[in-house]
DNA sequence: AAAAGTTGATATTTATAAATATCAATTTCT
DNA sequence: AGAAATTGATATTTATAAATATCAACTTTT
């Protein structure tokens, strides 16, 4: 996390996010897909990246290339991130909440009616935010306990 | 998990139990190399499983083939169990752990010197066993929570 | 004695996840 | 106007995890 103040601003197009990852414009696309990242959409509908998307994803890579865990197994692992904790939810918003029994999909790829995420835009989301490093959800599982 | 009073006995040779999961006899050692099983072993130093380390050895399959997780991911999920808590290991113990701090290798794939686990045998540790299934995990960390 | 187990290499095969490359029809950016 | 973006297919390539197959030298089981 470098200390710049645009670091969550909508910067890059995904041509450019694509070369600074020196990856596919198509597996930007496909990351997305699986709900692996949420990058800024235009009015236009058109695509853009932060510097802190860009770690994200060089944080997703690290994962696959070099501790060589799949994307299914990413995916997994986000989805143990006690979301309820962080947002706060109630036990009746966790009963009625898919994201709550899931464990193969990060709660950001629900869809939220009805419970506190519902007000909510994900992509600005502590859980989605501040545990792109799956180092890191050891120590907030940790933390929460 | 069957109701059966020789669950958890030490019944199937590797070769047995190679069959009974229709993979081959070198696998079995891998999985067992990469700390995603922990086998009965004779004095001699021959190898036996129970019914129980069949079912969690279906359950790694599982996990592989149709979850489509990688070895990797899978035991970065197992070190996501929080051992501390179940073995009741005292702030200081925790400090010391390297199983702890770990977040690819799960707690049992260490040595344990000097806190609660020295004097245990991870093959009987709830740790181990409760948790084979990768969906009880989530269930595990939320009931702590 | 023969069969089956052990460790510890190394080498190869197989299966498939991950990534890339297309296409087309359309829209937006500069 | 041209470049670059969009969605949504499909198809192919590439990289490598997972699994198998070998060795050898030795020990245990039956």
């Amino acid at each position: 996390m470098e200390n710049l103040d645009n670091y969550d601003l909508p910067l890059f197009p995904i041509s450019s996010a694509a070369k600074l990852l020196n990856i596919s414009v198509h597996t930007l696309r496909m990351y997305e897909k699986e709900g692996l990242i949420i990058p800024f959409k235009k009015e236009s509908n058109h695509r853009l990246y932060s510097k802190a998307d860009v770690d994200r994803l060089k944080c997703i890579r690290r994962a696959i290339n070099e501790s060589k865990i799949s994307i299914a197994g990413i995916k997994t692992i986000y989805s143990l991130i006690p979301c309820w904790e962080i947002t706060k939810c109630s036990g009746e918003d966790r009963n009625n909440c898919l994201a709550f029994k899931a464990h193969s999909q990060p709660c950001w790829t629900f869809k939220h009616e009805n419970n506190p995420c519902s007000k909510k835009n994900c992509r600005s989301c502590d859980v989605y935010n501040q545990y792109a490093e799956c180092t890191k959800i050891k120590e907030l599982i940790t933390s929460f306990i």
